[in-house]
DNA sequence: CGGCATGTTGCGCA
DNA sequence: TTGCGCAACATGCC
């Protein structure tokens, strides 16, 4: 469920159903997903507290609550909040529970994750992760002369640099697989192979596939959409040329690609 | 059974 | 200190 855009959806729906609302019962049941920290520090910080917002930066969401206090979550891969009835059985995967009550009614938000790769912090002050994010698209916009320098500083592989949540916050292995579709750039080009017209060409290509995916969602449910200009189509026509999509692992992520429309760039 | 998956971390090495 | 390359994490699904 990750990705930047699932992850403001899932902000805008906690902002719905949190805000104003205050804890009545709070548990994280594993130890895992509370790293750093203590899962029995989640109910000691949240209960009796109220939800005043729900802020998001790349992929990761903090609740802020009246006391100063916060809860982040990060969804992993297979992570995601359900608003449920309070007397609701625990869900299949489910780790934590938020128990509310908002105008006088009661009801439960639930965090399943099956793989566990999710995160749920709670504490007093931002941690390490939160404050180590690069600026977010959607919430500083990217600069274009700072994408640059981080291409330029480095000779891995450009579509590995997008992914890097130092780098801009949120891009993940689908929109950076569509973004370079988008740009025509070769998701192999060595970052240091890149000119300032090309890191432009790049950043407005991420606000085109962010956009592009929130289209995708709002017409369909939940979860990823499938209609993808390029990510997981390898050995279909490029939507664009309609030459066969090629597949290669970069930093052990599977990218496709188009060769025929998608410039390598060489030092 | 084998292979793949929307993400991050930790380790050894240069 | 920074960058790089990988294995590891845990589980579902095809």
């Amino acid at each position: 469920m990750p990705e930047l855009p699932d992850v403001e959806a899932v902000r805008c729906d906690l902002q719905r159903s949190l805000v104003g609302a205050t804890v009545r019962a709070a548990q994280c049941a594993d130890a895992r997903l509370a790293r750093p920290g203590s899962p029995s520090a989640f109910a000691r910080v949240l209960v009796g507290r109220t939800f005043e917002q729900v802020v998001r930066r790349g992929k990761w969401l903090r609740l802020d609550l009246d006391d100063g206090a916060r809860v982040f979550s990060h969804l992993g891969m297979t992570g995601g909040w359900r608003q449920v009835a309070i007397d609701a059985p625990p869900l299949r995967f489910e780790r934590a529970r938020i128990d509310v009550g908002r105008h006088g009614r009661a009801s439960s938000l639930r965090y399943v994750d099956s793989r566990r790769f999710g995160r749920l912090i709670a504490g007093r002050k931002d941690i390490a992760d939160w404050m180590a994010l690069g600026p977010d698209p959607l919430v500083e916009g990217i600069d274009d002369r700072r994408l640059f320098e981080a291409f330029a500083k480095r000779r891995r592989a450009v579509k590995e640099i997008l992914m890097d949540q130092r780098v801009i916050a949120g891009v993940g292995n689908i929109l950076a697989t569509e973004a370079l579709w988008v740009a025509r750039i070769d998701p192999r080009s060595p970052g240091n192979a890149l000119l300032p017209v090309h890191a432009r060409a790049i950043a407005k290509a991420i606000q085109r596939a962010i956009a592009r995916e929130f289209a995708n969602r709002s017409r369909k449910g939940d979860g990823p959409a499938d209609s993808f200009y390029v990510y997981g189509r390898a050995g279909k026509p490029c939507p664009r040329c309609g030459a066969r999509l090629s597949s290669v692992d970069l930093g052990g992520r599977t990218s496709a690609f188009c060769r025929r429309c998608q410039i390598l760039r060489r030092r």
